[in-house]
RNA sequence: GCAGGGGUAUCCGAGUCAGGUCAAAGGAGCGGGACUUAAGAUCCCGUGUCGUAGGACUACGAGGGUUCAAAUCCCUCCCCCUGCACCA
């Protein structure tokens, strides 16, 4: 075990000694990417899913003639490293011990431990102190890295990159600035994300918009919130609890009556809500209002069900069409007639009176009530039609005017908006969770039409692995729409048009492929970040204006030389941020020949069948792999396992029996190494060679699609079985040396997958060069004879186990007959023409040939001399069976003789 | 809810687009055997049911349909996974 970390480890110091994987302009390329990792901490194998796998189609187009560019660069943008750095400075014991695991995996001395947690205070020491550490995980891994290109996300290079990005953005109109609903703690004083909240992982909680109806009331308005802004055409009275509590509130001129839970909300929407007098809801019973569409004067009635901590506090009442509202007139009864304005389908005037006795609803707090409101807001939104009294909507479908109600409502002042959470939710601390509204964010504008139609062309011209994807982005793109991308604190770029801000982690990492095409040509020269200027980046990336000197002149030649990226291989989990980003953003800034060729999304890695994660202990650190395992052994592992667009679950029990695979490959190979070479081959060597190149052909067509796993079947396992198969028919010397006139090209042809060894047995083979930039076998005609003269002796053999089995006999002798002319010829015509064949029969025997033929179809064609090849293999049988064989022979003890078929010869089977 | 992807033998997992060669690759596990003082490792055989002649039957989430023929095509239903926005 030792042993092959120092084989492994000398070959990954020869290929950095030699600079092989630090490729310069030459020749034709593939430039292929793999998104850098955050670095707050150590890697798990998940990651190194994804970069094993860049690996293998880094080396295998490399050994295709490519020259491959294969760079890798770290994330340290955004709020959780300083988040980190500031738990750990204030003594957070579960992030302190969080850290200091992960320090074990790289430090053994526990007081520098001590002293680096100190440093983690200071939030770039822990992007810094982990960046060299993958950097030395993912040397282990034996990855093709070209390394000099390495950068990370807050170094003033790469602002100066980003910042240049963002003005391009601003230049073409996608940022906006506007202001946008978030979730909030009022306590806290903070945004919650989804990691914040209470149970916010298992019941997601998510951002509610609605409309809030204002009804004239005394000197203001009522607001009543609503969903189904379309329905206000039916409305009838307005809901109040009377046992809760109100304000009037006033905000600049608009006076306002809602909840006192509301008036908070909207102060943290709106701003500035100023409390100007209390109620309890009992004052505004049986009082009236006027709705603003038709100046219709309308109740406030009581209602136990409306709820003051949702949305405003007061509800509207559609007694048609709301279930709720129905029954909450029938409770107190009302004498009031339901106004119906949507017709739908298998329902009669008054939907809301029909669902309520359907589902026998009793009053308004019955359970029951939520089901039947759910029913009948998807019929109606679906089928519904409005009627004649909804104004300029009347007769259309609800699902098309819904949100237009909404607009036109808000253009008449007869309405605002109103967010609210979709359940009720909590920190993690347990205060209370708000929408508030930030001011002035600034957004990318991914709604803009133009940009979304750009985006939807290059999905149609990439490529995607697999193919479905091509579908599901098209969907993301549709879906997506303006985003934030700057945030009041963090690691990263400063916005350039406003102080205050950084650029948000995801929108500062969509088109930094191109970066790797320059960085350490920058790096060389010792530029200073400052002439990294809007000039500059104009003409290296778009070749706007000229160059100000030779090295702009050099980056640009670079930057076409490279781009754009073939390319880019990721997990799915970057669908629908990362991912569609990248594309947006190419679209955006690069023309058509610069933007992305390819997507390859790998499924997920999980740990003996279950999620990783800290609590259930089964989080594989990279760590410590190659020691452990190897980095081939892991390489084989990862690929061999899944295949990449599926889950991948790391079992140590598969990899331990892996282990011993690759173990019987390294002795195999080390035996054939000392071994002659044969310059006769008998049938069988060459049966196990032309095996070979089958078994190389299709994976080579495999691995074009970069279906990896089905290859290495191919070439490693079940190769293995056939020198296995080879060994029983000759013997395990001999297979050696046959092996020995293949062994180059199939170390070549595993090259990509497990590189150390192969490179480790291509110089005990004597060779000077190094494998990895070999060239790859090309495929090779194959003899199928002699594959299928195997197979056929195979056929007979199991026919002839099996009948032993289910009879019982110790065979003495055993006859074996191949099909006469005369029944080649009818099988013949019966594949032409059956009717002719059964016409052409003159007896029961070959009547029931044809039957059998006919109805199993065993019309394949034979290619061999049977009866050759039966006698080539006649003592092979004879050692298999323990019996004698004849072969056509003259004597017909069980009247077999007329029963063979072509290609399936008849048995008897003598005691 | 919306969107995407799935359900294959004890388990993991190919096969489904281009229907027959599929009782279904590969691996794990399990059973038997060889080797060994023994264990482990390794190798061989087996691993749906039945069967004294190479076969028959039952099977690929459930049900129905198309077809000479369905894991594969069509319809209906059930179940599972992933993502859903500022979080890297």
């Amino acid at each position: 075990m030792q042993m092959k970390t120092e084989i492994e480890k000398k070959w990954q110091k020869l290929w950095k000694e030699n600079h092989i994987f630090e490729p310069e302009m030459d020749g034709k390329k593939f430039f292929i990417t793999v998104p850098y990792p955050y670095s707050n901490g150590a890697l798990h194998v998940g990651h190194g899913r994804t970069y094993t796998y860049g690996d293998i189609i880094a080396r295998y187009k490399r050994m295709q003639g490519y020259n491959v560019l294969f760079p890798m660069a770290f994330h340290v943008t955004g709020t959780p490293i300083l988040t980190i750095a500031d738990s750990i400075k204030n003594g957070n014991k579960d992030v302190i011990d969080l850290y200091r695991d992960y320090l074990h995996l790289y430090e053994n001395d526990e007081s520098k431990i001590d002293d680096l947690l100190k440093k983690f205070e200071i939030p770039e020491n822990i992007a810094y102190y982990f960046a060299e550490k993958i950097q030395k995980d993912f040397e282990s891994i034996g990855y093709s890295i070209d390394w000099r290109r390495k950068f990370n996300t807050a170094e003033p290079y790469y602002n100066k990159f980003v910042e240049w990005q963002y003005k391009k953005l601003y230049e073409m109109g996608y940022l906006k600035k506007g202001d946008y609903p978030i979730t909030y703690s009022i306590v806290d004083g903070n945004p919650v994300g989804e990691d914040d909240i209470k149970d916010g992982d298992t019941d997601k909680v998510s951002i509610v918009e609605f409309i809030a109806m204002k009804f004239k009331f005394e000197d203001g308005h009522i607001l009543a919130a609503t969903l189904r802004p379309e329905t206000i055409f039916g409305v009838t009275n307005i809901w109040v609890n009377p046992r809760a509590e109100y304000v009037k509130i006033r905000i600049g001129k608009d006076i306002y009556f809602v909840s006192s839970y509301a008036a908070e909300k909207l102060n943290y929407q709106i701003g500035n809500v100023e409390i100007i007098q209390k109620y309890k809801g009992d004052y505004f019973l049986n009082k009236n209002v006027i709705e603003l569409i038709n100046n219709r004067t309308i109740p406030i009635l009581p209602a136990t069900f409306v709820d003051p901590d949702n949305a405003t506090g007061f509800v509207k009442s559609v007694p048609a069409h709301a279930p709720y509202d129905y029954i909450a007139l029938r409770d107190i009864n009302a004498n009031i007639d339901p106004i119906p304005v949507i017709r739908v389908e298998g329902f009669g005037k008054i939907p809301a009176e029909e669902v309520c006795e359907k589902f026998g609803i009793k009053d308004q707090n019955d359970k029951k009530l939520e089901e039947a409101t759910d029913l009948l807001y998807k019929e109606e939104f679906y089928k519904g039609v409005m009627l004649d009294n909804c104004a300029q909507f009347s007769g259309k479908m609800v699902k098309d005017i819904k949100d237009q109600v909404k607009d036109w409502l808000i253009s008449k002042n007869f309405a605002i908006k109103f967010y609210e959470t979709s359940r009720k939710a909590v920190t993690r601390s347990g205060n209370k969770v708000i929408v508030a509204i930030v001011k002035g964010q600034w957004f990318i504008d991914y709604s803009n039409l133009e940009w979304k139609k750009k985006t939807h062309s290059l999905i149609d011209r990439m490529n995607f692995y697999p193919q479905s994807y091509r579908e599901k982005f098209h969907d993301v793109a549709d879906w997506l729409k303006e985003r934030p991308c700057v945030r009041r604190r963090g690691l990263g770029t400063p916005f350039p048009f406003e102080n205050g801000w950084i650029i948000e982690s995801l929108s500062d990492s969509t088109i930094y492929m191109a970066f790797y095409t320059i960085i350490h040509i920058i790096r060389e020269n010792n530029l200073n970040p400052n002439d990294l200027d809007e000039k500059f980046f104009d003409y290296v990336f778009l070749g706007r204006g000229n160059a100000r000197n030779n090295i702009e002149k050099e980056l640009r030649e670079n930057f076409q030389y490279w781009y754009p990226n073939d390319l880019r291989v990721s997990s799915t989990a970057h669908t629908s941020n990362h991912f569609i980003f990248f594309l947006f953003h190419h679209t955006a800034i690069f023309p058509e020949k610069f933007q992305p060729g390819g997507l390859m999304i790998l499924g997920m890695l999980i740990s003996e069948g279950a999620k990783m994660s800290k609590s259930k202990g089964n989080v594989i650190p990279l760590a410590k792999i190659a020691e452990k395992y190897s980095a081939d052994l892991f390489r084989l592992y990862i690929i061999s396992t899944a295949d990449y667009d599926t889950v991948l679950d790391w079992r140590e029990a598969e990899v331990k029996s892996l282990e011993k695979r690759l173990e019987k490959f390294n002795q195999i190979v080390e035996e054939t190494i000392s071994a002659k070479g044969l310059d006769k081959f008998n049938d069988m060597d060459l049966y196990l060679i032309n095996k070979f190149w089958m078994r190389f052909n299709t994976a080579k067509d495999l691995m074009e699609n970069y279906k990896f796993r089905d290859a290495i079947i191919e070439i490693f396992y079940n190769f293995m079985n056939d020198i296995k198969y080879y060994e029983k028919r000759e013997s395990a010397e001999r297979a050696r040396m046959v092996l020995k006139n293949i062994l180059p090209e199939w170390l070549k042809s595993l090259a990509p997958f497990i590189p150390h060894t192969c490179e480790e047995y291509w110089h005990m083979l004597g060779k000077n060069t190094f494998i990895s930039i070999e060239k790859f076998p090309d495929k090779r005609e194959i003899d199928m004879k002699i594959i299928d003269e195997v197979n056929y002796i195979e056929n007979v053999l199991i026919d002839i186990k099996n009948i032993l089995s289910v009879s019982n006999i110790v065979p003495k002798k055993i006859y074996i007959y191949t099909a006469s002319e005369r029944t080649k010829n009818l099988v013949n015509i019966a594949k032409k023409d059956k009717n002719v064949a059964f016409k052409e029969a003159k007896n029961k025997d070959e009547l029931n040939i044809l039957k059998q033929v006919i109805s199993q179809r065993l019309f394949n064609e034979v290619n061999i001399n049977e009866k050759e090849t039966l006698l080539k293999a006649k003592s092979y049988i004879e050692k298999e069976t323990n019996a004698e064989i004849l072969i056509d022979s003259d004597e017909d003890p069980g009247k077999k003789r007329n029963l063979a078929l072509p290609g399936k010869p008849s048995i008897f089977i003598l005691k």
